[in-house]
DNA sequence: GTGAAAGCGCTAACAT
DNA sequence: ATGTTAGCGCTTTCAC
């Protein structure tokens, strides 16, 4: 931690080159002699050789990090601010994002900063940082339709890629799903089950992936001679499932087949059923959505419908490299087509 | 994005005063006239300055951030490794990690790197990226007992703090939980409920947390007078939990009380113990261990013996901050006290 | 194909 | 209290 770590010039030093010549070894550019560079690259065994990456960075005006931001629409307390940081994080899609973004970033040796917007103050704090040069750009991650955070980084002119289609339209590239597709894929497995009456437990209305997953959802079953689907507004969250189950229920005690927006009201809707005594699949048939680590975890195991989330983080580090290296300079929307996953529950 | 992003020169000019001055301001240096302070950030807010981190890191050797690196023992290939990252967020302990550590870092405006080191290759790209100075410091959080991270970070002299101690002595300071009041807490509480025929699902016993869980609590059971208490030994999954709680229902059908090393395993044996039939906790009750957002969320809510994770990781960034600064020298151990925190299942 | 030299934007002596 | 100056370690013209 004491000895001064190794520059450019002990290198130099070392090989007899010059610095030049070693940097260009070092970025592997080409026009230098085989022969020197195996002179050079041995140097840098010797020494220890790591670049410093202020200085590469001061010159070349790249970081090799991206931020990772998770962001919210609130006005959070500073005090709920971890909170917020645990909350998110017990969302089991979070994890795949990080999984997927890490996974593109690595290749490429650069790193996810990971930052929380969840406040006026969290906010302006990850444009200054951006801003300040400390990242390249931004990889956003909103829990809530009406974050502020997009805006402001498409008008700071900060390279940005956002997961899922913002309401309000900003000039930034994202990556969603076709939600409306995963509607109809639960309601013909459904249908396919032959489910006669059927609920579903929605996202919040203000997200616009709830409201395509349940035109898709209502609009096939309305084809397959459903017109009419009751539905229960959730929250994403378990406890929602629980609460949106227990009114379904209690309207509708003869449901057959239930449609959660996402896996862990799934969860809930299985919790409700079974402590109502019915058997899921054999009274009712329950689908998720998501794919999550929870379906799986789930007693019974959910069928799902699948959205590749991992794919499409990586894809949204592939679009910000893509926009930060200049390759791409309009936004973009890169659209995936979920799957339906079978397991137990129908 | 294209203009030229502000630097003090400019700031300077604006003001009419010389770099020196405009850098003393922004870093808050005394020794400047309150007046020319003010003339100084009046310029900062016209030109829209913000410092270049680059720059300063280059000079300060210092660059705000630190390496928040969970890491696992193993030699996963490639393929597997952003699963590797999906499946440590699955665990909700990682976000309150997250959050504890956010919590410390913000007011710094110091922030984390996420960083998966589960591959030898995985783990010399931690050491390299510490040693180029990318990070002041990494943050570890290993999933395995014998994770080689922790020697090889010590013995290039980079400054760390471990969650837990590490099995073999490393000179590296770490917060860690006295986990064997962790199991005396579990075991006075199962006493108190007058549980007479008591198991227990330990964590993996090469981790020496679950063995001092473990030992916590059989001690502590002994003295009240019950010497004997099978155990079934997971792997803090909650699939594990169901297997071992399985086992341990096959051999011993007449338990009263279980106590799981955490919250998944704890949630694993609700789901086994509801399945045969058996109520939670009017037949068997039962202790988790974590206090983690399952035990909430769990059915019926569980009653668990609390880790403070929040407090703990904003503890390992205060550790490490000090070592960054040179404040303290010698690794240090921190230990914090369990809690007892009573909900339905026991 | 290789070297010399000019900065990138900032901080920290040192001088005033 | 403020200004002057010398780098921090690297990349990148521009000569050779």
């Amino acid at each position: 931690m004491n000895r001064q770590a190794p520059t450019l010039e002990d290198v130099a030093r070392e090989a007899g080159v010059s610095r030049a010549t070693v940097s260009r070894v070092v970025n592997g550019v080409r026009n230098v002699d085989p022969a020197i560079q195996d002179l050079v690259r041995l140097a840098i065994d010797r020494t220890g050789y790591a670049p410093n990456r202020a200085a590469r960075s001061l010159v070349t005006r790249r970081t090799g990090t991206v931020a990772l931001v998770v962001s919210g629409a609130g006005d959070t307390s500073e005090e709920e601010q971890n909170a917020f940081a645990a909350r998110v994080f017990a969302d089991p899609f979070f994890g795949r994002v990080v999984g997927g973004v890490v996974g593109f970033l690595r290749p490429r040796s650069t790193h996810p900063v990971l930052m929380f917007a969840e406040s006026p103050g969290a906010r302006q704090e990850v444009v200054r940082y951006l801003r300040q040069g400390n990242a390249d750009g931004a990889l956003v991650v909103s829990t809530h339709p009406d974050d502020p955070l997009p805006a402001l980084l498409a008008e700071a002119g900060l390279p940005a890629v956002l997961f899922a289609r913002p309401v309000r339209p900003v000039a930034l590239s994202h990556v969603d799903l076709a939600h409306w597709d995963g509607g109809r894929l639960a309601a013909e497995r459904l249908l396919a089950r032959g489910c006669r009456k059927v609920a579903t437990v929605s996202g919040p209305w203000a997200v616009a992936a709830s409201q395509e997953r349940l035109a898709g959802f209502r609009d096939t079953m309305a084809r397959g001679g459903h017109p009419y689907v009751p539905v229960a507004e959730g929250g994403f969250t378990l406890d929602s499932g629980v609460s949106a189950m227990t009114a379904l229920l209690a309207e509708h005690p003869d449901v057959e087949g239930v449609f959660a927006a996402n896996d862990l009201m799934a969860q809930g809707v299985c919790q409700v059923l079974r402590e109502r005594g019915r058997r899921v699949p054999d009274d009712v048939a329950v689908v998720g959505f998501d794919d999550s680590s929870v379906a799986a975890a789930c007693r019974p195991p959910l069928t799902s419908v699948r959205q590749p989330v991992e794919d499409m983080a990586a894809a949204m580090a592939r679009l910000l490299d893509e926009h930060v290296r200049g390759l791409r300079t309009e936004p973009v929307a890169v659209l995936f087509e979920p799957e339906l996953v079978v397991r137990e529950s129908a």
